[in-house]
DNA sequence: GGCATTTGCCTACACCCTTTAGGTAGCCGC
DNA sequence: GCGGCTACCTAAAGGGTGTAGGCAAATGCC
């Protein structure tokens, strides 16, 4: 009975990959098993159940993306990283659309602040060292800048850009200017 | 052998009831039976399966969402339309969560185009008359505003922002703000 | 090197959801 | 009040989740 050499570690790389191919709703247990060639049951040594699985495979991808943008935020400022901060996100999301999906896989609190999501936040209030903002604008910027890169790559990843003029490249430069003339010119309350 | 009275319409209202209530995703056949007091296998006489369940969830929300924002946006024009318009979105998706995951739920090009989505693009696109901005700077805002108030409902739904200061209602009215002044001074290319 | 322990993967099973096929009971028009 | 349509049923197959218990390969100990 040869062994497969299963790792909870393995699993979860094999589920951020299988996520990528087949969409983050598609990883199952079983199909992470057939692809080890190894019965559905055997996972459940390595997690504890499929919950388990998506979670870590969202912990994953959020750290990666963390990486990332720490890699791109690291020697800029002001629009330079704004942009590079913004190019990190759509490219991953783009480069592994189950992997972004699972980063945004609700995670119970306790979780996510033991992941990398302390980071993410630090990280966008970062860019913002570049622009004159004050408390409590900052936190009102740092939830702006949040939701459109979040709503504009998932938009496009569902396809919406996909059949109109003008290019999702060109909005999505145009709308990264438009982010830094609005941090640049933030309205008074 | 009592009848339930079923047909395809009110499952559907069904379903997106039990949507809200338990989450879009763990709206199934079976579930949507079990509230009627059926066998699972009676719906298959109205719906042709489970996607085609979901399909239908989705369409009857974007159309209520469409339904919602053509009353809001009636008689308001400028800084007005834009803060009603997201409105709109920002208190459907608090209203009927369930609903508003089930309106972002992936459909085929030719549903989609049948559906409400058309309205939704056209009514986006009204708010910018009040602004001064020409094509292809238009299609760029529409994306952005989408993306923001897409974007914005997602992360407070996730609970993204609930455990930190300034609230989200206030970060919202901001934002709102932002969004208005930065289509008043969009910037050239 | 032989033996015990640990551990990795197995089989078997129970339960739920989906979907198809074919059957029966209620209701409607005549 | 009878025929026929329709609404709902039972049965069954297929696949995912998860638990319990078993055997065999790897590991550790002398």
């Amino acid at each position: 009975m040869a062994r497969a050499g299963l790792t909870t570690e393995r699993l979860v790389r094999a589920g951020a990959e299988l996520a990528d191919e087949v969409g983050f709703d598609q990883v199952t247990v079983s199909a992470l098993a057939r692809r080890f060639d190894v019965k559905a049951a055997s996972l459940y040594s390595h997690l504890r159940n499929s919950q388990d699985l998506k979670t870590r495979i969202a912990l994953l991808a959020l750290a990666e993306l963390a990486d990332r943008a720490a890699l791109a935020l690291a020697g800029r400022a002001g629009k330079d990283a704004l942009a590079a901060f913004a190019d990190v996100y759509r490219d991953y999301a783009r480069e592994h659309p189950g992997r972004y999906a699972a980063a945004r896989f609700r995670l119970d609190p306790e979780t996510a602040a033991a992941g990398a999501g302390v980071r993410h936040a630090q990280m966008t209030r970062a860019i913002l060292r570049g622009y004159d903002l004050a408390e409590p604008d900052q936190t009102h910027a740092v939830r702006l800048l949040g939701s459109v890169f979040h709503g504009y790559v998932s938009l496009e990843l569902s396809g919406g850009f996909d059949h109109s003029a003008p290019d999702s490249d060109t909005s999505w430069a145009r709308v990264v200017d438009a982010l830094d003339a609005l941090l640049r010119n933030w309205p008074a309350p």
